[in-house]
DNA sequence: CTCGTCAATGTTATAATATAACGCGTCAAG
DNA sequence: CTTGACGCGTTATATTATAACATTGACGAG
């Protein structure tokens, strides 16, 4: 008789109800399929792969296959959402979507991805996207997006 | 009668030759294999996927399979000669790495990626890499190494 | 010489990541 | 009612990368 239930924690649960609200501002709609989808990916403590996610997803949707779950990342990147960490291809949610709404085309974010416990911190920095933007100016290029993924060994690993 | 004559053009044989003179600094071997790889990746003008090349390598090697490709791969890329670029999963030479010897853990460089004509520019840039130590610092972070890859439209490009 | 060892490569199989292509149901506009 | 957009299911396949074991040839120890 009772409905689903709170799917994730409650924490999880407020971020994916204004990640709703987001979507609702902007035109689109976060379906029960790309509500739980996020909600994996914020619960994961690590970034995720897809197949993994696929996995966890799949104990509770049947017929979820690799277009399911790569559909819904390209939805929630597009909204930013979900970020993709290249030297991982895992996928890791934005801690800052909730509290700002800028980020339809990204904003210009950064990783610091701990080698030991395989922990990743999303970062915005200033001084480093100035200085991309600025070398990139130097060579006549014009920019539209960076990666920058920055491999070490975190503060809580380094002890 | 003949030996197997020039693969590549001069100027890639030139800098085959310097890579070989620098491998043996270093007590390694730029075998047969090792050398035509490296050759194959910087006669491409773009960078090049570890399939296309395997493809290009079985023109005068019929064995080769990925193992092959990937484990030169490796080897090139340790040795600094070849970079890995994450967001197009392709290779491309680097262009100090015959002008300079200090590459065995990579330097600090970051690339140029055209979403137009899909080359790529590799740069050496003091200050984005300045402004990643420092905020890796500022993190507590231990940083050993940084992926740097900036999208948009080069120069010859944007006209 | 002959054996052991090592680096390099060959060889087969498989894992891991990602996309193409088509179909089906819903829902709202016209 | 028809049409078209959207969301998702479903099947198949493409692309990227690695595991595991075999073979070869060079070279020094004995
Ligand atoms: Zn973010
Ligand atoms: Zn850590
Ligand atoms: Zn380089
Ligand atoms: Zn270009």
């Amino acid at each position: 008789m009772s409905e689903t239930g709170l799917t994730f924690s409650p924490e999880i649960e407020l971020r994916l109800d204004e990640a709703a609200r987001l979507c609702a501002e902007r035109g689109v709609t976060l379906t029960p399929l790309r509500r739980e989808v996020l909600g994996l990916v914020l619960s994961s403590e690590q970034p995720i792969g897809a197949y993994a996610l696929l996995d966890r997803l799949r104990r509770r949707r049947r017929g979820a296959a690799p277009p399911t779950v790569y559909r819904v990342l390209d939805f929630l990147r597009a909204l930013g959402f979900v970020h993709k960490v290249e030297r991982l291809n895992a996928f890791v949610g934005c801690p800052s979507a909730s509290n700002y709404v800028g980020h339809d085309q990204g904003h210009a974010v950064q990783f610091l991805i701990c080698t030991r416990c395989g922990r990743v911190t999303e970062t915005e920095d200033d001084a480093i996207a100035a200085a991309i933007a600025d070398a990139a100016e130097r060579h006549g290029f014009r920019q539209m997006r960076a990666t920058v993924e920055i491999e070490g060994i975190c503060r809580a690993c380094v002890g």
